[in-house]
DNA sequence: CTTCCGTTTGGCACTGAGTGCCATTACGCT
DNA sequence: AGCGTAATGGCACTCAGTGCCAAACGGAAG
């Protein structure tokens, strides 16, 4: 379901006949399309027609047309892993957990405007915004198994759980202003949403924070 | 959209049909169904013939088939509301959430197995976790109204939005305990899962990472 | 009781997403 | 050229959701 063909390891591939298109290059014309003509305007009829093959194809290629909107998530998730893996185990969990979120986020300038127009549809429209909290799901995981390897506790309980929700919470927060103003910068955006956590939840009783309006 | 008719308030009908059901009883049909046979293997034919009204009916109580998941969460949103409200302003903020977020998920025992068996739908169904989003969304409003309002700052800006966040999620991770221990206590875990929070995101080490050039 | 008015109902037909089936096409290899 | 394999895409189908509209209903006035 999730990896149909067309997406086995391309040095795996040795018979048969070659895809048409890739996962990639569909996303890239349903954002498209997306962008100019808005979700629900644009059919999968449109998309696989832009895209020259058949629907029937299209949906060998993505699970669903709110699947288009997500690029490659897996590849970069493996990335997020790799990134927890090779933090010192020193270094304080927040600190771990806030420099994964940010590295996470780095994105060459060139994308940038392009992963913009990403998020502003992931973020804007319900019906991505609903499918998408089935990608979040994954990304949380990582986080949970991260926190749970390292206090050697179960990725299922409780306090990696939370702890996942919350990194993604200040993610999407920080996304959302970040989609508010042209000019801001998502990385200190990300880092700010951590400083509120921080700030809010602190261990002793909470006493009144200076405020950071916008 | 949202509220269809049959849902004027109860002393405003006067004139017409009356209306055949209710959105309650509805959710109750609907949800006996999706326990016994499965979200996806119930039609919304089937709904409405165990409803005993015709389909195109059916839609006008409910936008979806996700919704009918769904009971009249609105009302209950007034409920925590109020509850923000009336508490006190020198409660430290900390301590406000976690009494709202308890206080909106506190039922009565009888109703407790009901509850459990729509929780056990919403956050297992991919389609209901999906759908469920767009729900949440208006559970942390309420939450980041209130913390701009104690903060005299725009709910729409970062700190709130974050914080809204994260208590959706404590929230969450708690049901998920919840709905994994038929014995646990569900008030307990939202307590617990709030203590995750406050003792992982303590004051003490928000230090500044690494600046960032993109 | 009849008429009128406003509301809900539900049938019908339609759009569009997603899927199973399967013949066809294209590619690499021998 | 022929073979095996994998991708394609057409066709038909299910099902969610919607616009349209005539019929059913319930109260109030005549």
């Amino acid at each position: 379901m999730a990896l149909q063909n067309a997406l086995r390891e391309p040095e795996a591939r040795r018979l048969g006949r070659k895809p048409a298109t890739s996962r990639a290059e569909l996303s890239r014309v349903a954002l498209e399309l997306f962008s100019t003509r808005g979700f629900d305007e644009t059919t999968t009829d449109d998309i696989a027609e832009a895209a020259g093959i058949g629907r029937r194809t299209l949906f060998r290629y993505s699970a669903s047309k709110s699947d288009l909107a997500w690029g490659d998530f897996d590849l970069e998730l493996e990335g997020l892993k790799k990134h927890l893996d090779n933090l010192p185990s020193a270094l304080p969990l927040v600190d771990a957990l806030t420099s994964a979120v940010i590295e996470f986020n780095r994105f060459p300038d060139d994308e940038l405007p392009y992963h913009r127009a990403r998020m502003q549809l992931l973020l804007t429209v319900p019906a991505l915004i609903a499918h998408s909290t089935l990608r979040y799901a994954a990304w949380r995981q990582v986080i949970a198994e991260y926190v749970a390897r390292r206090e050697n506790i179960e990725a299922a309980s409780l306090r990696p759980q939370a702890i996942g929700w919350a990194c993604l919470g200040a993610s999407l927060a920080a996304y959302e202003q970040w989609l508010a103003d042209e000019q801001a910068n998502l990385l200190d955006l990300l880092e700010a949403a951590f400083v509120v956590l921080t700030g809010t939840f602190s261990n002793g009783s909470a006493q009144p924070l200076d405020k950071e309006s916008s």
